[in-house]
DNA sequence: CCCGTATGGTTCGCATGCGAAGGAGGTCAA
DNA sequence: TTGACCTCCTTCGCATGCGAACCATACGGG
Protein backbone atom coordinates (compact mmCIF):
# COMPACT_ATOMS: atom_id res chain seq x y z
CA UNK A 1 0.00 0.00 0.00
CA UNK A 2 1.60 3.02 -1.19
CA UNK A 3 1.92 6.05 1.67
CA UNK A 4 2.33 9.43 0.87
CA UNK A 5 6.07 11.18 -0.10
CA UNK A 6 7.60 12.01 2.76
CA UNK A 7 7.00 15.62 2.78
CA UNK A 8 3.48 16.33 1.29
CA UNK A 9 2.32 16.23 4.84
CA UNK A 10 4.03 18.41 5.70
CA UNK A 11 3.12 21.26 2.64
CA UNK A 12 0.28 23.37 3.33
CA UNK A 13 -0.53 23.48 -0.34
CA UNK A 14 -1.68 19.90 -0.10
CA UNK A 15 -2.88 19.70 3.32
CA UNK A 16 -5.18 22.17 2.31
CA UNK A 17 -6.48 20.85 -0.69
CA UNK A 18 -6.93 17.66 1.04
CA UNK A 19 -9.24 18.95 3.54
CA UNK A 20 -10.92 20.98 1.69
CA UNK A 21 -11.55 17.91 -0.69
CA UNK A 22 -12.67 15.90 2.29
CA UNK A 23 -14.98 18.82 3.38
CA UNK A 24 -16.48 19.25 0.30
CA UNK A 25 -17.20 15.53 -0.32
CA UNK A 26 -18.85 15.37 2.82
CA UNK A 27 -20.91 18.45 2.22
CA UNK A 28 -21.56 17.34 -1.23
CA UNK A 29 -23.17 13.75 -0.46
CA UNK A 30 -25.69 16.08 1.90
CA UNK A 31 -26.88 18.67 -0.26
CA UNK A 32 -27.07 16.53 -3.63
CA UNK A 33 -30.34 14.96 -2.77
CA UNK A 34 -31.78 18.61 -2.72
CA UNK A 35 -30.56 18.59 -6.47
CA UNK A 36 -28.08 21.48 -5.51
CA UNK A 37 -24.28 21.66 -6.04
CA UNK A 38 -22.15 23.11 -3.87
CA UNK A 39 -21.08 25.91 -5.31
CA UNK A 40 -24.98 26.28 -5.84
CA UNK A 41 -26.12 25.99 -2.30
CA UNK A 42 -23.42 28.78 -1.13
CA UNK A 43 -24.78 31.14 -3.91
CA UNK A 44 -28.21 30.99 -2.32
CA UNK A 45 -26.88 31.68 0.99
CA UNK A 46 -24.85 34.88 -0.52
CA UNK A 47 -28.45 35.69 -1.48
CA UNK A 48 -30.36 34.59 1.51
CA UNK A 49 -27.73 37.30 2.98
CA UNK A 50 -28.83 40.28 0.66
CA UNK A 51 -31.18 39.43 -2.02
CA UNK A 52 -30.73 41.68 -4.94
CA UNK A 53 -27.23 41.60 -4.89
CA UNK A 54 -25.48 42.12 -8.49
CA UNK A 55 -23.67 39.38 -9.90
CA UNK A 56 -20.10 41.29 -9.07
CA UNK A 57 -21.01 42.20 -5.76
CA UNK A 58 -22.25 38.58 -5.00
CA UNK A 59 -18.70 37.37 -6.33
CA UNK A 60 -16.94 39.59 -4.32
CA UNK A 61 -18.98 38.64 -1.53
CA UNK A 62 -18.07 35.27 -1.70
CA UNK A 63 -14.57 35.55 -3.38
CA UNK A 64 -15.71 34.24 -6.29
CA UNK A 65 -14.27 34.75 -10.17
CA UNK A 66 -16.80 36.29 -12.17
CA UNK A 67 -16.43 34.14 -14.83
CA UNK A 68 -16.91 31.04 -12.78
CA UNK A 69 -20.40 32.85 -11.42
CA UNK A 70 -21.55 33.62 -15.11
CA UNK A 71 -22.29 29.39 -16.06
CA UNK A 72 -23.23 29.11 -12.25
CA UNK A 73 -25.87 31.30 -12.10
CA UNK A 74 -27.21 30.08 -15.57
CA UNK A 75 -27.68 26.98 -14.31
CA UNK A 76 -29.33 28.01 -11.44
CA UNK A 77 -31.55 30.32 -13.58
CA UNK A 78 -32.45 27.48 -16.02
CA UNK A 79 -33.17 25.21 -12.58
CA UNK A 80 -35.31 27.54 -11.09
CA UNK A 81 -33.17 28.54 -8.31
CA UNK A 82 -32.76 31.94 -8.96
CA UNK A 83 -33.91 35.17 -10.86
CA UNK A 84 -32.06 37.63 -12.70
CA UNK A 85 -33.63 40.54 -13.17
CA UNK A 86 -32.06 43.51 -15.23
CA UNK A 87 -31.55 46.46 -13.02
CA UNK A 88 -33.81 49.34 -14.42
CA UNK A 89 -30.97 51.66 -13.72
CA UNK A 90 -28.02 50.03 -15.22
CA UNK A 91 -28.94 47.74 -17.53
CA UNK A 92 -25.61 46.30 -17.48
CA UNK A 93 -26.01 44.31 -14.20
CA UNK A 94 -28.37 41.62 -13.39
CA UNK A 95 -29.95 41.90 -9.79
CA UNK A 96 -29.68 38.14 -8.04
CA UNK A 97 -33.42 36.93 -5.73
CA UNK A 98 -33.84 33.58 -4.74
CA UNK A 99 -36.82 31.97 -6.27
CA UNK A 100 -39.88 30.27 -3.69
CA UNK A 101 -38.35 27.13 -4.57
CA UNK A 102 -34.89 27.84 -3.34
CA UNK A 103 -36.86 29.49 -0.18
CA UNK A 104 -38.91 26.88 1.19
CA UNK A 105 -35.76 24.82 1.64
CA UNK A 106 -33.46 27.50 3.32
CA UNK A 107 -34.11 25.94 7.11
CA UNK A 108 -33.24 22.97 5.96
CA UNK A 109 -30.18 23.35 3.94
CA UNK A 110 -28.90 25.91 6.62
CA UNK A 111 -29.09 23.21 9.28
CA UNK A 112 -27.30 20.29 6.52
CA UNK A 113 -24.56 23.11 7.06
CA UNK A 114 -24.27 23.20 10.63
CA UNK A 115 -24.66 19.21 10.83
CA UNK A 116 -21.87 19.33 8.17
CA UNK A 117 -19.51 21.33 9.85
CA UNK A 118 -20.27 19.75 13.49
CA UNK A 119 -19.19 16.19 11.60
CA UNK A 120 -16.28 17.33 10.21
CA UNK A 121 -15.57 18.56 13.76
CA UNK A 122 -16.56 15.89 15.69
CA UNK A 123 -13.02 14.67 17.03
CA UNK A 124 -11.45 17.83 18.00
CA UNK A 125 -11.87 20.12 21.40
CA UNK A 126 -13.51 23.58 21.75
CA UNK A 127 -10.29 24.85 22.09
CA UNK A 128 -8.97 22.97 18.51
CA UNK A 129 -12.26 23.65 16.93
CA UNK A 130 -11.86 27.95 17.43
CA UNK A 131 -8.20 27.27 16.68
CA UNK A 132 -8.39 26.16 13.59
CA UNK A 133 -11.12 28.20 12.08
CA UNK A 134 -8.93 31.55 13.01
CA UNK A 135 -6.42 30.16 11.87
CA UNK A 136 -7.72 29.80 7.87
CA UNK A 137 -9.32 33.15 8.37
CA UNK A 138 -6.01 34.64 9.07
CA UNK A 139 -4.72 32.53 6.59
CA UNK A 140 -7.28 34.03 4.05
CA UNK A 141 -6.31 37.77 5.13
CA UNK B 1 -18.43 47.12 -0.49
CA UNK B 2 -19.99 43.61 0.16
CA UNK B 3 -19.04 41.61 3.01
CA UNK B 4 -19.42 38.01 4.52
CA UNK B 5 -22.81 36.75 5.16
CA UNK B 6 -22.40 36.50 8.80
CA UNK B 7 -22.47 32.57 9.25
CA UNK B 8 -19.88 32.10 6.32
CA UNK B 9 -16.56 32.91 8.19
CA UNK B 10 -18.02 30.45 10.60
CA UNK B 11 -18.33 27.37 8.02
CA UNK B 12 -15.77 25.17 7.62
CA UNK B 13 -16.58 24.03 3.77
CA UNK B 14 -16.05 27.55 2.94
CA UNK B 15 -12.95 28.66 5.14
CA UNK B 16 -11.18 25.05 3.78
CA UNK B 17 -12.24 26.35 -0.14
CA UNK B 18 -11.15 30.01 0.29
CA UNK B 19 -7.82 28.83 2.17
CA UNK B 20 -7.28 26.22 -0.73
CA UNK B 21 -8.29 28.89 -3.31
CA UNK B 22 -5.28 31.21 -1.95
CA UNK B 23 -2.93 28.62 -1.23
CA UNK B 24 -3.17 27.26 -4.42
CA UNK B 25 -3.27 30.56 -6.48
CA UNK B 26 -0.30 31.65 -4.71
CA UNK B 27 1.83 28.15 -5.93
CA UNK B 28 0.01 28.45 -9.40
CA UNK B 29 1.99 31.89 -9.58
CA UNK B 30 5.15 29.77 -8.55
CA UNK B 31 4.96 27.24 -10.73
CA UNK B 32 3.10 28.73 -14.05
CA UNK B 33 6.40 29.88 -14.93
CA UNK B 34 8.32 26.39 -15.82
CA UNK B 35 5.45 25.26 -17.50
CA UNK B 36 4.13 23.23 -14.84
CA UNK B 37 0.36 23.37 -13.16
CA UNK B 38 0.08 22.41 -9.49
CA UNK B 39 -1.13 19.17 -10.28
CA UNK B 40 1.04 18.21 -12.48
CA UNK B 41 3.63 19.28 -9.52
CA UNK B 42 1.83 17.19 -7.41
CA UNK B 43 2.16 13.99 -9.63
CA UNK B 44 6.23 14.69 -9.90
CA UNK B 45 6.86 14.65 -6.39
CA UNK B 46 4.98 11.73 -6.29
CA UNK B 47 7.46 9.97 -8.39
CA UNK B 48 10.22 11.45 -7.28
CA UNK B 49 9.14 9.98 -4.00
CA UNK B 50 9.05 6.45 -5.71
CA UNK B 51 9.62 5.82 -9.15
CA UNK B 52 7.05 3.53 -11.54
CA UNK B 53 4.30 3.55 -9.56
CA UNK B 54 1.30 2.83 -11.73
CA UNK B 55 -1.63 5.29 -12.18
CA UNK B 56 -3.72 3.01 -9.21
CA UNK B 57 -0.85 3.58 -6.75
CA UNK B 58 0.15 7.14 -7.36
CA UNK B 59 -3.76 8.43 -7.27
CA UNK B 60 -4.04 6.53 -3.80
CA UNK B 61 -0.69 8.13 -2.61
CA UNK B 62 -2.11 11.57 -3.84
CA UNK B 63 -5.42 10.70 -2.76
CA UNK B 64 -6.22 11.56 -6.49
CA UNK B 65 -9.56 9.94 -8.87
CA UNK B 66 -8.60 7.83 -10.98
CA UNK B 67 -10.04 9.51 -13.80
CA UNK B 68 -8.79 13.01 -12.92
CA UNK B 69 -5.30 11.33 -13.02
CA UNK B 70 -5.92 9.89 -16.14
CA UNK B 71 -6.06 13.35 -18.15
CA UNK B 72 -3.47 14.78 -16.23
CA UNK B 73 -0.97 12.02 -16.58
CA UNK B 74 -2.08 12.13 -20.50
CA UNK B 75 -0.86 15.61 -20.73
CA UNK B 76 2.10 15.07 -18.49
CA UNK B 77 3.44 12.56 -21.64
CA UNK B 78 2.62 14.51 -24.23
CA UNK B 79 4.38 17.46 -22.80
CA UNK B 80 7.60 15.42 -22.04
CA UNK B 81 7.11 15.52 -18.26
CA UNK B 82 6.61 12.02 -17.61
CA UNK B 83 6.99 8.28 -19.58
CA UNK B 84 4.05 5.50 -19.29
CA UNK B 85 5.71 2.19 -19.84
CA UNK B 86 3.22 -0.65 -19.91
CA UNK B 87 3.83 -3.13 -17.09
CA UNK B 88 4.92 -6.56 -18.73
CA UNK B 89 4.11 -8.66 -16.24
CA UNK B 90 0.25 -7.22 -16.33
CA UNK B 91 -0.59 -5.10 -19.54
CA UNK B 92 -3.25 -3.47 -18.04
CA UNK B 93 -1.60 -1.47 -15.96
CA UNK B 94 0.98 1.77 -17.09
CA UNK B 95 4.48 2.17 -14.61
CA UNK B 96 5.00 5.82 -14.48
CA UNK B 97 8.32 7.36 -14.16
CA UNK B 98 9.33 11.19 -14.90
CA UNK B 99 11.95 12.26 -17.57
CA UNK B 100 15.16 14.04 -17.92
CA UNK B 101 13.43 17.49 -18.52
CA UNK B 102 11.54 16.95 -15.13
CA UNK B 103 14.16 16.10 -13.31
CA UNK B 104 16.49 18.81 -14.52
CA UNK B 105 13.90 21.09 -12.38
CA UNK B 106 13.56 18.84 -9.81
CA UNK B 107 15.75 20.64 -6.94
CA UNK B 108 14.16 24.36 -8.08
CA UNK B 109 11.00 22.88 -8.32
CA UNK B 110 11.22 21.53 -4.55
CA UNK B 111 12.55 24.71 -3.46
CA UNK B 112 9.54 27.11 -4.98
CA UNK B 113 7.38 24.46 -2.78
CA UNK B 114 8.68 25.27 0.32
CA UNK B 115 9.40 28.69 -0.28
CA UNK B 116 5.25 28.87 -1.30
CA UNK B 117 4.55 27.12 2.41
CA UNK B 118 7.08 29.77 4.00
CA UNK B 119 5.37 32.67 2.43
CA UNK B 120 1.74 31.05 3.12
CA UNK B 121 2.86 30.40 6.98
CA UNK B 122 4.89 34.34 7.45
CA UNK B 123 2.75 35.55 9.58
CA UNK B 124 2.26 32.99 11.72
CA UNK B 125 4.07 31.47 15.08
CA UNK B 126 6.03 28.45 15.04
CA UNK B 127 3.81 27.05 17.46
CA UNK B 128 0.52 28.09 15.07
CA UNK B 129 2.63 26.80 11.81
CA UNK B 130 2.57 22.96 13.62
CA UNK B 131 -0.68 23.46 14.89
CA UNK B 132 -2.38 24.03 11.74
CA UNK B 133 -0.36 21.25 10.07
CA UNK B 134 -1.54 18.98 12.77
CA UNK B 135 -5.40 19.94 12.89
CA UNK B 136 -5.54 19.75 8.64
CA UNK B 137 -3.82 16.27 8.93
CA UNK B 138 -6.44 15.28 11.77
CA UNK B 139 -9.13 16.88 9.53
CA UNK B 140 -7.86 14.52 6.65
CA UNK B 141 -8.44 11.22 8.65
C1' DC C 1 -9.80 -24.78 -21.12
C1' DC C 2 -13.73 -21.50 -20.40
C1' DC C 3 -16.67 -18.55 -17.98
C1' DG C 4 -17.66 -15.30 -14.31
C1' DT C 5 -15.74 -11.85 -11.84
C1' DA C 6 -12.36 -8.51 -10.30
C1' DT C 7 -9.08 -4.95 -11.45
C1' DG C 8 -6.48 -1.09 -14.11
C1' DG C 9 -7.31 2.54 -17.29
C1' DT C 10 -9.90 5.34 -20.46
C1' DT C 11 -13.83 7.98 -21.78
C1' DC C 12 -17.92 10.74 -21.15
C1' DG C 13 -20.73 14.09 -18.86
C1' DC C 14 -21.21 17.71 -15.83
C1' DA C 15 -19.56 21.37 -12.61
C1' DT C 16 -16.13 24.26 -11.01
C1' DG C 17 -12.14 27.68 -11.47
C1' DC C 18 -9.73 31.27 -13.69
C1' DG C 19 -7.17 34.19 -17.42
C1' DA C 20 -8.13 36.67 -21.45
C1' DA C 21 -10.86 38.73 -24.86
C1' DG C 22 -15.09 40.76 -26.29
C1' DG C 23 -19.69 43.05 -26.45
C1' DA C 24 -23.13 46.02 -24.48
C1' DG C 25 -23.99 49.79 -21.69
C1' DG C 26 -22.57 54.00 -18.88
C1' DT C 27 -19.84 58.41 -18.10
C1' DC C 28 -17.46 62.35 -18.86
C1' DA C 29 -15.08 65.82 -21.06
C1' DA C 30 -13.93 68.37 -25.19
C1' DT D 1 -22.86 65.00 -29.30
C1' DT D 2 -19.31 62.13 -29.93
C1' DG D 3 -15.22 59.67 -28.85
C1' DA D 4 -12.24 57.73 -25.05
C1' DC D 5 -12.61 55.11 -21.29
C1' DC D 6 -14.69 52.37 -17.66
C1' DT D 7 -17.62 48.66 -15.81
C1' DC D 8 -20.71 44.49 -15.91
C1' DC D 9 -21.24 40.46 -17.76
C1' DT D 10 -20.53 36.66 -21.17
C1' DT D 11 -17.77 33.61 -23.79
C1' DC D 12 -13.82 30.80 -24.82
C1' DG D 13 -9.97 27.87 -23.70
C1' DC D 14 -7.74 24.94 -20.65
C1' DA D 15 -7.18 22.21 -16.33
C1' DT D 16 -9.06 19.98 -12.56
C1' DG D 17 -12.43 16.81 -10.07
C1' DC D 18 -15.44 13.01 -9.78
C1' DG D 19 -19.37 9.50 -10.81
C1' DA D 20 -20.58 6.11 -14.14
C1' DA D 21 -20.11 3.28 -18.06
C1' DC D 22 -16.68 0.70 -20.74
C1' DC D 23 -12.85 -2.07 -22.49
C1' DA D 24 -8.93 -5.05 -21.97
C1' DT D 25 -6.61 -7.98 -19.16
C1' DA D 26 -5.97 -11.11 -15.23
C1' DC D 27 -7.46 -14.72 -12.19
C1' DG D 28 -9.99 -18.41 -9.88
C1' DG D 29 -13.27 -22.40 -10.23
C1' DG D 30 -15.38 -25.85 -12.36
Amino acid sequence: MPTLPIDLPECLVFLLGKAYQKAHADFKARIQPYGLTNMQHLVLEGLWYRQGMTATELGRCLILDKATLSGVLDRMEAAGWIEKRPDPEDRRQMRLYTTKKADALKDELIRERREANEELLADFTTEERVLLKRLLRDLIG
